[in-house]
DNA sequence: ATATTGTATACGGTATACAAAATATATGCA
DNA sequence: TGCATATATTTTGTATACCGTATACAATAT
């Protein structure tokens, strides 16, 4: 049962002439008419070099993403995909395309033949997170370490140099800050799965959804302490740093699910 | 600017009187008209509770998985969305749904205007891979002896109980109860959104893709020990016999790496 | 007053139509 | 014959139409 269309091999990719020339065709897209939440869509974690640039669907998948995580699209609430097309500007089509990856990265419930719901990211799931985290940074770090060049690490000890715990600053652009920072040993750790599984299940974004949960002069200490067991690659130190830093926000949202939990119990 | 369809709240769900009384809308749904490979879509691993039953979408994105990660399709080849699509007896519109989510998942990628490729899997890919399975399956390895029930170690020790390396067994058959062992802990670890991030990445299928790494005769032991390790509860022990099972495979995938890379330069 | 059934409407899922773009083919010219 | 340009064909991306199902609401029965 040979199928036909097993034939077409796709051998006249990138050929010259073409507006894909030499290029990787990972290369993103530009859509300049969309303002983005820049803490939400800083350029280093969701670019999304992984989707392709079908024009209306990339738009819709970035603008329905930023309404979710923005909260302006409530979790449980329906998703009327006639009048969020109308919104957009664009046909259900497209929508529907920006929807059924959104239900991939599972920031979104399809329910058949009823719609498409918002999900909610619970603490509990926050907390299975953290520990996914936990694992997969740990090891970034790890490799991070041993792989990075004195130039990665001299551009990694750049972050948080504008911040300063005697003056009170921006608590938004400290977690832009916060996310980069993390962002830069995922990326830069010479395992590009692992960046795409961060991508894939928003393992930062959703966290950062909520919020700050640390305040900042509490885990700039941390932040830079690692900057430092970095930068003298100190591997055993780095680690136990990085996973000590996850593990107390991780603790945090525990501790929030308890004390939810027993003021249910007391009524 | 408060948008019109944020009034649409999603209220009504789950009336009785409709056909979805009483059940979660992530039920599986069964398209028994497509046979299954059963190696690669085992019931554990596939079901895609994360997919909704967008009847067409859903019947096209099992079909063209399994016909990527059988190599009925191969890396590289274009997917030509009229002809796949007549071939599945559906219409673009499904298919091109199907893509979109495979795209999600990296099996697949999407190019502007020029069409949709089978993705190649490379050596590299794998070795990143199980660096990230060693990180996450060493994390529920733990967390499963912590808070697993005597039923489900019992349940556990099940496993390979059929296999005797004295006669020969059905290789597939072994890889498949293979896949079944590591997604057993992944599933019983108290981390949903891990299993969620081992289905979104195709953790496991991907390298499955491969084929077997090392004989079953090195591994079956591998996995009994696990098993006992988990048995006695012994944290330290079962966790370094899971990691080094992994890295004992990844070693042999980067060696053959070496090799090719190697050859390469020799000519 | 409450429950039940029937009907209207809204909405989702799929197929199809159409336009834009890319590829393949043909034509003309050196 | 070989290359450049023009034309035809294929194929993708988007919009829209259609159909079936789910929900809302009203009318009727209990």
């Amino acid at each position: 049962m040979a199928m036909h269309y097993l034939e077409c091999i796709a051998i006249s990719f990138g050929k010259p002439n073409t507006n894909c020339e030499n290029s990787s065709y990972n290369e993103e897209i530009n859509l300049n008419s969309i303002s983005f939440n820049k803490l939400l869509f800083s350029k280093e974690i969701s670019e999304m070099n992984i989707l392709s640039a079908n024009e209306l669907t990339t738009l819709a998948y970035r603008k329905v993403k930023e309404m979710i995580l923005s909260d302006e699209l409530k979790p449980g609430q329906k998703i009327v995909q006639d009048k969020l097309a109308l919104d957009l500007g664009i046909s259900r089509t497209p929508l529907r395309s920006a929807l059924q990856i959104l239900e991939a990265e599972h920031l979104v419930q399809s329910i058949p033949r009823r719609g498409v719901i918002v999900r909610k990211i619970s603490d509990q799931k926050i907390v299975e997170i953290y520990d996914c985290r936990i694992a997969l940074e740990c090891m970034a770090v790890r490799n991070f370490i041993e792989i990075a060049t004195e130039k990665q690490i001299l551009k990694f000890q750049k972050f948080f140099k504008n911040f300063d715990t005697e003056k009170p600053f921006d608590s938004k652009t400290y977690q832009e800050e916060d996310i980069k920072f993390h962002n830069y040993i995922i990326e830069n750790c010479g395992n590009e799965f692992l960046t795409r599984l961060f991508q894939q299940g928003n393992l930062v974004l959703c966290i950062s959804q909520i919020g700050l949960i640390r305040p900042p002069s509490e885990t700039l200490l941390e932040h830079r302490a690692i900057i430092q067991a970095i930068g003298d690659r100190d591997i055993p130190k780095a680690v136990a740093l990085a996973e000590d830093h996850l593990e107390k926000s991780k603790f945090l949202v525990m501790e929030k699910i308890e004390r939810e939990s027993l003021r249910k119990q007391n009524g």
